[in-house]
DNA sequence: AGCACGCCGACT
DNA sequence: GTCGGCGTGCTC
């Protein structure tokens, strides 16, 4: 006798599809079977939900379920912590299971058919055990007195905890040590370490084979990032997921990762905006991770220099309320101890239009002529981010988006940096026919030219590497995401930095993050103002954070240390945020922050949600916005016993979103504001239906899709 | 989202 | 006469 089986398969959201299907089976399977199932005209992956549940929807014609093609022999169910971890996941950010569940699969389990996937899972596996060709275990270092209280509370208390140590204090070797003395004392235990970016992954990585390797063996440690190939990634996650793999590390995707055995998990710099995933389920993974330490009895460790004011309100006293357990660790290792000097430019007394200030310049002069390296901030690529004719004023604007497209000047091109529309700069306005076009601000690739000039003169000291003598002239490298489009080319470039091949290096944000550079004595912001007057209220959350770990990368040498320094170029020089950043007073500056969150009643002080449309005009994206909040506001009030709920929720109009548009498409969003978390999720949920209800509605022709982001980091 | 079916323009 | 454009509609 057949079987009803409920069964998830990837079907978006606005597809009107449930989000469960029903097929039978010969035989019962257990919830979180992996099955092929016939879905139309194809096969596709699906999960056994929830056993044998009716179907939700009820009438289905009984003729229409359809018999499973086949179960994935080989593979274990995936166990319940898993199924309602991705249950919680898809409801609280707004997607079916099916889309969230599936899409948390390595692709290759969709793709590979019977035979295949079963030569995968017969590959002998390596033999577990102890790494005889790993280097041997090099001295593992002792704890310093606050890596060793931190340790003390990771193991006394269940956590989570929000492990608050400067740059260099050595926050890695915390969770070294808590991922060693948990995998020694349970051996069937596995630790969850992620970072932010693919960049990071391998230097952890290479720290935790050095460290595991020769215990464990080299196949304990696995990787998952999308940088991977799809065979190495359902490799990674077959080893996690039958519990071969002890420790994984990865970025945001691998809190999805199936491990029976999950004891802890670390979420390095915590405060990191890429662990929150801008498609797609727009989920953070550094709150999933908290939610599912909770609900595995694993602990959880948030990592940061300067954490996310949402984790740092959560770890105040809990006599105050605070949840997360606080860890400070101030000290830099091995170092005076000090971090380095920051200094204010003012650049109000400085020569208009300068990019870099006599002193600045002067420091960066004294500096290489010392045999020190300088790094140069910018956070903008190109040459310069607009062309301009003084004629008529035209402006180098992109037809197909509302910004400007940049002048690349190495290459002579325009560039639009949202639609990547490229044309070959116009000789001569095209607009009037004038010659003389001009560029309006300035990029890195302006820096690096500008620098060059300015520098000329000096000559390299005798002192930096034996590959260029004495004599020649500077070294200018610059690192961003044009320089490093070609895979490994970050890598070599960092490693000329290293080797001290490059003397000034100019970048963009992406050479703040994580590089231990040894010799850089001298790091400057060359423009960072513009985060204190943006619209977005974690702009200044963010600058604080880039310039604090900027500062990081300065003076890690302790022959060097003592005399290193960040220096700030800017307009505003009493700033709260440079005074704070000037005692490195990370605390002083979050209490200010939280303030103005607090008056402001916004988050961590209240829920947030934003409805983001897409349509082929402005009019359109709009009406459909404000078409559902009218429904929510007259229509659901209606609802009975909702009108208390509604209270609760405030709907701000609809606006064109700050780039209104990209590849000709017209964005528009809502603020959904709401005191109650649980009240916006209960909303939320309601409302999904009146949104897809508008669609249909015929002021709405012509919109193309539209997306719930629930916690969104920009506004 | 895929993937079909379906009805109108330029090619062997 | 076919290949193929992407518009609508369905998938247990």
């Amino acid at each position: 006798m057949a079987h009803w089986l409920s069964i998830l398969v990837q079907t978006p959201a606005h597809a009107r599809l449930g989000p469960v299907l029903t097929y039978q089976s010969e035989q019962p399977r257990p919830a979180g079977t992996l099955v092929r199932v016939p879905l139309g005209t194809r096969e596709t992956l699906g999960v056994v939900w929830n056993g044998s549940a009716i179907d939700a929807t009820g009438e289905i014609d009984p003729d229409k379920i359809r018999a499973v093609a086949g179960v994935l022999e080989g593979i274990a169910p995936l166990n319940a912590a898993w199924q309602q971890l991705l249950s919680f996941a898809a409801s609280y950010y707004q997607r079916s299971v099916g889309e969230v569940a599936l899409a948390a699969l390595p692709p290759q389990l969709r793709e590979l058919n019977p035979k295949q996937m079963e030569r995968r899972l017969k590959r002998p596996k390596a033999a577990a055990g102890p790494d005889a060709t790993a280097a041997p275990l090099s001295a593992i270092p002792a704890l310093t007195p606050e890596q060793a209280s931190a340790v003390a509370q990771i193991e006394t208390y269940s956590g989570p905890f929000l492990l608050y140590g400067a740059t260099g204090s050595g926050k890695t070797e915390v969770y070294l040590h808590c991922v060693q003395t948990l995998l020694e004392q349970d051996p069937d235990a596995q630790a969850l370490v992620m970072v932010p970016e693919i960049n990071l992954t391998p230097q952890l990585e290479a720290r935790f084979i050095e460290r595991f390797a020769p215990i464990y063996g080299a196949q304990a440690v696995v990787s998952m990032h999308s940088g991977m190939t799809n065979p190495q990634r359902l490799k990674a996650w077959l080893a996690a997921h039958s519990g071969g793999a002890r420790i994984v590390l990865g970025t945001r995707m691998a809190v999805f990762a199936s491990l029976p055995k999950l004891k802890l998990i670390v979420v390095d710099e915590e405060h990191d905006p890429s662990y929150k995933s801008s498609e797609g389920a727009r989920y953070s993974a550094r709150d999933l991770a908290i939610y599912r330490g909770r609900l595995e009895s694993a602990k959880v460790i948030l990592g940061s220099a300067t954490p996310s004011l949402e984790s740092w309100h959560q770890s105040r006293p809990a006599e105050e309320g605070g949840r997360y357990l606080r860890l400070h660790m101030p000290s830099r290792i091995g170092q005076t101890g000090k971090l380095p000097l920051v200094r204010r430019v003012d650049m109000n007394h400085q020569p208009r239009k300068a990019v870099f200030s006599l002193p600045l310049i002067d420091a960066i002069k004294e500096r290489v002529l010392r045999g020190e390296q300088c790094l140069v901030f910018l956070n903008r690529r190109g040459y310069a981010p607009v062309l301009h004719c003084a004629e008529c004023d035209w402006k180098s604007a992109c037809p197909h988006c509302s910004a400007f497209r940049v002048f690349h000047k190495i290459d002579r091109t325009l560039r639009c940096h949202h639609c990547g529309f490229t044309e070959r700069v116009p000789r001569a306005c095209p607009s009037c026919g004038n010659v003389d076009i001009g560029t309006l601000g300035r990029g890195t690739e302006q820096l690096e030219e500008h620098l060059a000039e300015l520098l000329a003169d000096v000559r390299r000291p005798n002192t930096v590497s034996d590959a260029f003598p004495e004599g020649e002239p500077l070294r200018i490298a610059r690192i961003d995401a044009d320089t490093t489009r070609l895979k490994g080319a970050l890598e070599e470039q960092l490693a000329a930095v290293h080797a001290g091949e490059v003397d000034v290096l100019v970048g963009t944000q992406m050479i703040a993050k994580g590089h231990d550079f040894r010799r850089i004595t001298l790091v400057a912001a060359v423009n960072p103002d513009g985060a204190l007057f943006s619209s977005d209220f974690r702009a200044p959350e963010r600058l604080f954070s880039l310039l604090m770990q900027a500062a990081g990368r300065s003076g890690r040498d302790a022959a060097l240390g003592a005399q290193s320094e960040v220096w700030v170029q800017t307009f505003q020089p009493a700033h709260p945020l440079y005074a704070a950043l000037k005692t490195y007073d990370y605390p002083a500056f979050a209490k200010q922050q939280l303030k103005e969150r607090e008056q402001a009643a916004m988050p961590p002080f209240s829920a947030q949600a934003l409805v983001r449309a897409d349509a082929r005009t402005q009019e359109a994206a709009q009406a459909f916005l404000n078409a559902a909040r009218q429904s929510a506001q007259t229509d659901m009030a209606q609802w009975e016993g909702w009108a208390p709920l509604l209270e609760q929720i405030t709907l701000y109009p609809a606006v064109p979103m700050s780039i209104q548009r990209v590849a000709n498409v017209e964005r528009a969003q809502m603020l959904v504001e709401s005191p109650s978390r649980a009240a916006l999720q209960q909303f939320l949920e309601a409302w999904q239906s009146v949104l897809h209800a508008t669609r249909g509605l015929p002021e709405c022709k012509g919109l193309i899709r539209w997306a719930i982001d629930v916690d969104p980091l920009a506004i």
